[in-house]
DNA sequence: GCTTGACCTTCCCATGATGGGAAGGTGCAG
DNA sequence: CTGCACCTTCCCATCATGGGAAGGTCAAGC
């Protein structure tokens, strides 16, 4: 099978399956002599793997791991589990920073009218904000209500 | 002020100073005989400005826009608020789609015993998955009891 | 005066995952 | 033979940020 249809059968876009197997992540692909890839069903899988990681957002050097705990039958679980653990706290931490934006947008968003005036809570909070290390103290503009959530 | 004072008043590094002044973020600074940069306190409230809104995850572009609202005094504070809701719909969507990757993830890292034997049910989600558009239909691999959160 | 060290300058390159697009070859159907 | 769909490689762009090289500036200390 051409890239094109095993990009189509895997979700991996043919772009992608050849950066894949530029950075090692899928082995050479067979070649036929008109220089085309030529791809096996059992390739697929090994695609199918890799966008699933993706999906959950694992990076390429994780799932490089993964691939090889995959492929190894004397793998042990643990170590799948310690990298899935690893991976799942990133993803938390990742939520958490966006939810504290998302708040203080939130909060500034609602302090603003939006009627027309120039008068803007918004900008007047990007302005002073307090955050910044110097003139510490002043918290409450950027974590309004502190643990009254 | 030299360039790495005004980094360390600002909170935007110098390096960031330079590339916002490249793309237009900041104006042209003063230069000194020397060829340093010299900036004003005036300038430190701009470089606030673009931190503040930087740590809040406003992209460089809608910066520049509520860069010029700021420094308009004409401005309308709906358009602000509109920016400002966007991004916040943005930082919303991001969420949830981090929130779907991590509760995926969870669940499989749950369904692991992780107790060292080769058996792991988190490379088979990733192997099978079954969310790739083929074979739809099993939906439930992926999103486990739906519904019931 | 000369050295040392901290600072500055510009320029190029790297990240991470993905895509766009150009220039050119392959293969099949009409 | 032509056209079209597909493939190839190569280069560039994204987005915000930093690293580092090569070289200039300046103040303090000897």
């Amino acid at each position: 099978m051409q890239i094109g249809e095993a990009a189509r059968a895997s979700g991996v876009s043919a772009k992608m399956i050849r950066h894949y197997e530029a950075i090692g992540l899928v082995p050479t692909a067979d070649r036929r002599d008109s220089g085309y890839r030529d791809y096996a069903d059992e390739d697929l899988s090994r695609l199918r793997f890799i966008r699933h990681s993706r999906d959950l957002g694992f990076p390429i050097e994780q799932i490089r791991v993964l691939l090889r705990l995959w492929t190894d039958r004397g793998r042990s679980n643990a170590e799948v589990k310690a990298l899935a653990r690893t991976h799942l706290a990133e993803l938390e931490g990742r939520i958490v920073r966006l939810r504290e934006m998302a708040d203080v947008l939130q909060h500034l968003a609602d302090a603003c009218d939006g009627d027309g005036r120039p008068d803007c809570p918004i900008l007047a909070g990007l302005e002073a904000a307090g955050c910044d290390g110097s003139r510490a103290g002043n918290r409450s503009v950027c974590h309004p209500n502190p643990g009254a959530d």
